[in-house]
DNA sequence: GTTATCTAGTTCTATATAGAAGTAGTTGAC
DNA sequence: GTCAACTACTTCTATATAGAACTAGATAAC
């Protein structure tokens, strides 16, 4: 344990410790995504705890977006499907009414030692890098740059491209059985340069809006750290507040 | 009634209904800013539901983030304090130590007909158009354009600017009892032209980011648009998923 | 075959009750 | 005066129970 991860039990309250064990098998991939979780009942009979107790930690892990209840069918694990969430950052109408698929290109995949700023936020400096272009409508619209820590990632960089597809999480859960319960993005603004420009098709020095995302495991630790660039002028993001 | 608003009571359960009876006593002004609501046992007794349903309603404004609650003190009103938070949106670091004082001045007020798209958010093209410009550490930071529905804020063009302040929703709160509950921001990235470029000090054609502000009463009504301009370099923006 | 009804499961609402945990002000001992 | 103890209050946790609302599949009627 590198990190401080979350002490055992200790003395919280029984729902939380509830919601603890449950988020910890959800983690170990014991429930197909959009599959049904035991009933209230049956948590109740083997937790040994009262239902209210039960509903109370299950709605902990609805709040926090792993889970879906719906009433008279059942308890379902969510399919965490916010990978794609970064195109929801630009604006991709485009053209008329066919509704274009994104699509992915992995540019290069290797095995490396980390620079500093990137081996100070995963951890360690034994790291994937992943160089990445998402097209919309056949034209470039994000560069990425990846990170992943190697450990947990052991093997990717010799996957088939093909096995891959075009979203990466659903691909760490399945593969790796790696989960990835949060993340933040950090938006700025800034030039395009060099490669970003040449790939992106742009002019040198041309506005370009940046994602910065750091992305966690249900249990703190630092999953992925990527950075993606396109066009200032198809940016834009929408933002609830209160 | 020009919208759909909420409609009464009809079948929604008890808990629901208490917290749109205790929203709208919030919303009226009830109870000051900082203070204690009512005990829990207070409101089972007068509401004649039981401890959980009460419990049940209250949890929900807190969710909502309009009360806070701390164990033996009490229920409380939170402050509305997120006027400020569109200077979330720009890095305010700036020259040492001395945390400097966002400053408003108000550049025009004016009772106009609002142009169409407006309106249609609005609802209304009897509208209130304020220019102002917001400081940092002296300089021009934003340059915002507001649009307010006129019946709600009635008298507004006339209030003398010394008793308005830096920040408007609590005035809002204050001086009309109109209660921003939630808002929309929408950003993008632009140029400057005209009398934006002018107002923030910045060349013509410079890069800037641009921020549009829906803001909605508790029941779902448009209180304000407001299309708030600052400079590209200094805009940074975090946000949550998951 | 198609449609309606039943049924056994699920979550959701609501009540009643008990005590733990925490807060803030008052009282009492020194 | 200072500090400890007490007290009356608050929210928080947990249990037990009952029935309503809803779902999805099985059964029955035609």
């Amino acid at each position: 344990m590198p990190e401080m991860t979350a002490q055992e039990d200790s003395r919280l309250p029984a729902y939380m410790r509830l919601r603890d064990r449950l988020a910890a098998r959800i983690a170990a991939g014991e429930w197909q995504a959009e599959q049904a979780l035991p009933s209230e009942n049956a948590l109740t009979r083997d937790s040994g705890l009262s239902v209210g107790t039960v509903r109370k930690a299950i709605q902990q892990l609805v709040d926090e977006g792993l889970l879906e209840r719906r009433q008279g069918a059942g308890t379902f694990l969510r399919k965490p499907a916010f990978d794609s969430s970064l195109f929801r950052f630009f604006a991709l109408r485009d053209g008329g009414d066919s509704p274009s698929i994104p699509a992915s290109r992995l540019l290069s995949r290797a095995r490396v030692t980390a620079p500093d700023p990137v081996a100070a936020i995963l951890g360690t400096s034994d790291v994937l890098r992943i160089e990445r272009l998402r097209l919309f409508a056949d034209e470039p619209l994000l560069s990425e740059e990846i990170w992943l820590p190697y450990a947990p990632f052991a093997g990717f960089e010799s996957d088939p491209e093909a096995a891959i597809g075009p979203l990466l999480y659903p691909y760490f859960l399945d593969r790796f059985g790696q989960f990835i319960a949060r993340a933040v993005d950090e938006v700025s603004f800034g030039t395009a340069k060099g490669t970003t420009a040449t790939r992106l098709g742009l002019p040198e020095g041309a506005p370009i809006a940046r994602i910065e995302r750091t992305a966690f495991a249900l249990d703190g630790t630092v999953l992925e750290w990527r950075e993606t660039s396109g066009p200032a002028e198809r940016f834009r993001y929408r933002s609830q507040i209160g």
